[in-house]
DNA sequence: GACTGTGAAGCCATTCACAGCT
DNA sequence: AGCTGTGAATGGCTTCACAGTC
């Protein structure tokens, strides 16, 4: 069995590409070239001819790639051909936003419950789920078959909350506190991180900045 | 005058340093090795050095660093010695959340406003800042010399409203729409993705997945 | 003629390994 | 002896350019 490690810069491009691809699609049109594709989400033709002949041939020569087949290849690559259950640690500001956020259903994500440690939070309920005490979540993540958890508490409490989330069995680990994590190397997390991408911006604006006078 | 190149992931990184030097700072440690940075943040110490040589020589050899000359010249270099101001266009779930958000508020950006078309938004207030109608966006803008637009509204209307913000006159903006945005290339943009980043979570879980059973 | 798929080349980022200070 | 700063080596991603197919 031939195996290629495929870029995570790949992978961050199909789910674009997907989204750009589901739009396309709405429109009616059949057929989409590589350049077009390219174009439309700002990269090099070359490029997306890469990052999908990573996982096979999907396009025919001369005459480009079917949308509707193509996007139905990329949302399997990604592993949407599947449902994902979901549970958000922290019912704040933050997490009752991700709950409400569409981004997610529409993608297969369910959100099945938020845990908090307020007692004035538990017993509400954003979106059909309902927030309920942290002692429920090994329960929740057990009987829910849960995957994924998200943290979206403040960043003194996000390594406690993670060390709780890998107890209680999830496989995977999005974290939008600003503090990284360490769990055991079988637990995939990523990291969200707002400043970050703030803090990329301001360097960018400082530095371009600085070379006009130079 | 010598210019290298900066690569971004060292800007990230420089983000995530600082983070953790403050943390370091709070704990009253005065100097920290490039070991001990790169064990608290999970890169490699010649990474660690490398990212900082880039910008200057902020050790001593033998020694180390100091910990709060450190993280001041880190913030200086990511353009945090000055605050930013900022506005959010969008004041649904997402755009709330994230005025009241803290880590943004810690680093120096202040949210002076929030946009929104809906009338029934418009006249409350998160956090002190207020809700406005979006004929307001350019006044705001440039009366108080707003530096980052946001935006926070579904991806249908993400394009018109990173046109608005840049005809108002922002230098940058940070897209939470899951949609590619064009802007003038005077224009620095970053996008935060949510569902990218749980699609490269999904797609390490069916990938690893397959490769067990190989 | 048009467009994909892909080896090869080029480019960029990370890691190595050691010289240089303290 | 300990730790930084850095040229050189490595590894990985992107672009090039063209053979292959429709």
């Amino acid at each position: 069995m031939k195996t290629l490690k495929i870029p995570e810069a790949t992978i961050t491009r199909l789910s674009v590409y997907s989204r750009f691809l589901s739009q396309v699609d709405q429109k009616g049109i059949v057929t989409i070239s590589s350049v077009e594709i390219a174009d439309g989400v700002g990269v090099s033709p070359a490029q997306v001819r890469k990052d999908l002949a990573y996982f096979g041939e999907f396009g025919t020569r001369g005459v480009g790639y079917n949308v509707q087949d193509l996007h139905m290849h990329i949302l399997k690559i990604l592993g949407l051909a599947q449902d994902w259950t979901v549970v958000i640690v922290g019912a704040g500001h933050l997490g009752s936003a991700l709950t409400m956020y569409n981004g997610f259903r529409g993608r297969g994500f369910r959100i099945v419950a938020l845990f908090d440690q307020d007692p004035a939070k538990i017993g509400s309920e954003y979106n059909g789920a309902p927030v309920l005490p942290m002692d429920k979540l090994k329960d929740i993540v057990q009987s829910k078959k849960v995957d994924i958890g998200m943290v979206a508490v403040p960043a003194e409490h996000a390594q406690d909350v993670a060390d709780s989330l890998v107890d209680a069995g999830v496989a995977a680990i999005l974290n939008f506190a600003p503090r990284v994590l360490s769990v055991p190397n079988n637990i995939e997390v990523r990291n969200v991180d707002l400043s970050v991408n703030l803090e990329i911006l301001t360097f960018n604006l400082v530095f371009n900045r600085d070379y006009q006078k130079a």
